[in-house]
DNA sequence: CAATCATTTCTTGTATACAAAGTACAATCT
DNA sequence: AGATTGTACTTTGTATACAAGAAATGATTG
């Protein structure tokens, strides 16, 4: 018999990863904001558990690129600057475009049916105004296109490269003028899939990235500006 | 005034690095064989040092995908199958594509005059029949395109997806039917990039992923082979 | 003799202890 | 007063101790 209750799910979790989740989630959420040091008796206090968890946590965020280490000094939340935001994104667009493609040539038919699906339930959600309903309705959207591919390689760069920008996904999401041209890029992704149109289906996936992108550019130079008039 | 001594800087790295280092060469370079189980107490006893940073450097490797981690029973050196392969080179072939066009827009003078040079020393080396000799100047022709590009993060994946296949390097460079066309496409991509021509260096460096991809799934089928051979 | 269960041993998971490096602040000297 | 050194304190780096879960071994029973 499968396991009825999830929260029991945790239990048997290694502490590092439930750590690991934690502090992960706390960065991309912007409860830990860039800049700040964790300091590993504060952290261990905090979640109750000892340094060891929490050490062997932060390497892994390490490699990941959401904390640096400064030696002997500790790690701390890396800055997100707007140059490695334009690198993230330029790694996705590749990605993204790249899914596209081998979607076109590998997804099954039941997947083609939850890809319309989740078209239509990503327009639905746009009504709702609700920044959260519509950003989990644009994830599975286009989850659906990643696991596709059926490249575990791929699905787990992209899932690393969209925690990226996770902070910045509610700002391009709000924007309700872009919500048709959100809803129509998803259709055409999703007709070209499954007409079988690479060259389309990678195009619009880029033109879906550049979109994004200038909405988040222009987020984080608000919030620069921000910064630097608080300073002041 | 700059550091004059640079015997001291290795004696600064934490010992959590000089561990991860050692362990990944290890199993890049087939030391540590897939399958194989990487056991705390012996590697800390064989490196001389305690278990805490032979633990840390697991969880690097685990996140970098060269260790698999099973609850409770410990981290073993990941199986490098057909599959997981083909994953990697399909992604390689897509951002070594999007390095090549970067490349085009980015390159520096003083870069373009040190690609031309690796490429000509490319041809040379292929000359000597060593592997290794062929093998870094390989290494060194597509790391000047890779640094050209700029992005910080290309250049982090680019690197790590390099390393999956490591150990397959030295047979598609040792086929010397290949080296001609080899030392052909590196002309080609060279002069693709110094003319602006990103389609064609693009292009070419698909190509050239393509041509690895056979050597290495010719490799590993034999590997398999001659493991199915010897199990009877 | 086979199967099962207890026991022992090995290994990981977690906590803690100790050492060394770094930091901040205050006292001292020029 | 300003700079410098010394000292206390904080924090990381590393080692070790202890607990708990798996695996292997052996004994016991049908």
């Amino acid at each position: 018999m499968g396991d009825h209750f999830d929260m029991t799910m945790d239990e048997v979790l290694p502490l590092r990863d439930v750590v690991f989740n934690t502090l992960r989630k706390a960065i991309l959420t912007g409860e830990l904001k860039p800049g700040e040091r964790l300091m590993e008796i504060h952290l261990a206090n905090r979640l109750g558990v000892s340094r060891t968890p929490i050490r062997e946590a932060i390497r892994k965020l390490e490699l990941e690129g959401l904390v640096i280490m400064i030696p002997r000094r500790g790690a701390e939340v890396a800055q997100i600057t707007e140059k490695s935001l334009k690198d993230v994104l330029e790694v996705r667009r590749a990605l993204d475009a790249l899914c596209a493609e081998l979607a076109c040539d590998r997804i099954t038919a039941e997947e083609e049916e939850m890809l319309g699906k989740a078209c239509d339930e990503f327009a639905r959600a746009t009504k709702t105004k609700d920044a959260t309903v519509i950003a989990k309705a644009d994830v599975a959207f286009h989850d659906i296109i990643v696991q596709a591919t059926g490249n575990q390689r791929l699905i787990q760069l992209i899932n690393n490269l969209s925690e990226q920008m996770y902070r910045y996904r509610f700002e391009y999401i709000k924007d309700e003028n872009q919500h048709d041209s959100l809803i129509e890029e998803h259709r055409i992704i999703y007709e070209s899939i499954v007409g079988r149109d690479k060259e389309k289906a990678a195009k619009t996936a880029r033109l879906h990235i550049d979109n994004q992108e200038k909405s988040i550019i222009r987020q984080i130079r608000l919030e620069q500006n921000q910064a630097a008039a608080g300073k002041k």
